[in-house]
DNA sequence: CAGCATCCGTCTAGATACTG
DNA sequence: CAGTATCTAGACGGATGCTG
């Protein structure tokens, strides 16, 4: 975190201060894209995530959704019951970012071929390269 | 990378093992989106991005070049002059990602405000709540 | 110019233990 | 159930020096 800042962000795709990076630091971000897409079907209470998302620690899966409802994107809802009950759901703004890592998703589906192909290629060429001498 | 390939890599976006990932991983990178943008517009030399990108490292440019080149993202062009001069450039398939890319971009755009201000909201409220106890 | 090897600090993320 | 706190291994990333 520690937002970098400078005071006037560019609108520009090329200048590293882009707001993209804010968003890509989210999206990039290991387990933030599996819980929004899991919120974004319904809502969730934190131990329905931990169990669905499987591989995730208590601790990461805190923190991410900490981050995550930091930039608004997820609203947290605890219920004052015995034991406590925590509701986590998609905000209107968490909402609209579904459709673009959807658009990301699909790509992948799509590419996802080209790109084990291309690393194999990739992999043998450097492997028959070094072996070959 | 070593990816987990189950034998069975499922669609769904719900699915960890999802291709999605393996875009995350290289979509999520601090550098990668920055580079694939920039030689989204043109062919660029080493140098010429290591001077766009200012804030990368030598290191940095080369690993994440070849991580993008091993995905059949960019290609790399030699040209056995002296001095050595390589020329990077989008593949048809790294080409394709630039609108996914952008979609994202603009995303981040478009939210930028409503992230920030969930920010200060949240970061006001944190702060509040603790000192005030 | 382009790039690799090495060293090293930082930050991340997981395991574990404890709390209301 | 839903977290928080602490410790630590390892990945990440930068600086530097050398090569063709």
């Amino acid at each position: 975190m520690s937002a970098t800042h400078t005071g006037v962000p560019a609108a520009d795709p090329l200048d590293q201060d882009c707001p993209i990076r804010e968003v890509l630091d989210r999206v990039g971000d290991k387990w933030s894209t599996l819980i929004v897409v899991r919120l974004g079907q319904r809502t969730h209470r934190f131990n329905e995530l931990h169990r669905e998302i499987n591989g995730i620690s208590q601790r990461m899966l805190t923190l991410t959704l900490r981050n995550l409802e930091r930039d608004g994107l997820v609203s947290r809802t605890v219920y004052p019951t015995v034991p406590a009950r925590v509701d986590y759901e998609l905000t209107d703004l968490g909402r609209t970012l579904v459709p673009a890592i959807m658009a990301l998703h699909e790509w992948a589906v799509a590419h996802r071929d080209d790109i084990r192909h291309a690393r194999v290629r990739h992999d043998e060429a450097a492997t028959s390269g070094a072996t070959r001498g």
